[in-house]
DNA sequence: ATAATGTATCAACATTTTTTGTTGCGTCAA
DNA sequence: TTGACGCAACAAAAAATGTTGATACATTAT
């Protein structure tokens, strides 16, 4: 799935930690993360790709912020993985031939 | 992170699926999830090494079974990375220069 | 013993992802 | 208008990942 894959890097959580209490400039996260400001472009766009960020232009700076939604369809996706309750803790069942 | 990498693969959270109902030996997951062999193999390994999965051999079979700790640290995680209750809207500080 | 079965592992390869450096474009200030 | 700045986009190199087929190993069946 894009979305876990969107944060399968270490880079691209520390964005989103960063923006949990709201939008920053490019440069911010540049400064706080010190990353070359072509990477960090690139892990923005991963994130945005997969929806998990917007953006918002304003004069020469470009804020980028977390989009809510994306980040609860995550925490859906890990509650509906779950084990079942009452899964069996020994397979019950005929295996192979 | 390991844990969403190794959750960021369609074969991979087929198995989880799987698994959800209790363990399942290898082949049972190869049949229904028509993997070769030696992908299967690879793809339980890379979720065992997360700590997702753990493995019991009985005789020449091996069953697999999911690590209820891990899905739920996966769960605490997406939980910790939601935006905070008060996030600005606009973003409020210097920006770079 | 020998053969067949279930599974892990390895090597080779193809594919994808990430990094780094460069270039270009729009915006602002002098 | 010129120059500096913030940022995206691209290209090439480097690294990581996934696939496939082969081999090896332990276990069970003959």
């Amino acid at each position: 799935m894009t979305l876990f894959h969107a944060l399968s890097d270490e880079t691209r959580l520390s964005i989103i930690e960063m923006l949990r209490d709201g939008e920053r400039c490019v440069c911010e996260l540049q400064d706080e993360l010190d990353a070359a400001q072509s990477r960090l472009s690139f892990h923005l766009r991963v994130l945005k790709d997969a929806g998990l960020l917007s953006d918002r232009r304003d004069g020469r700076w470009s804020y980028y912020s977390i989009v809510p939604e994306a980040l609860a369809e995550v925490h859906d996706l890990t509650v509906a993985m779950q084990p079942r309750k009452g899964a069996l803790p020994v397979f019950r069942g005929s295996c192979c031939t």
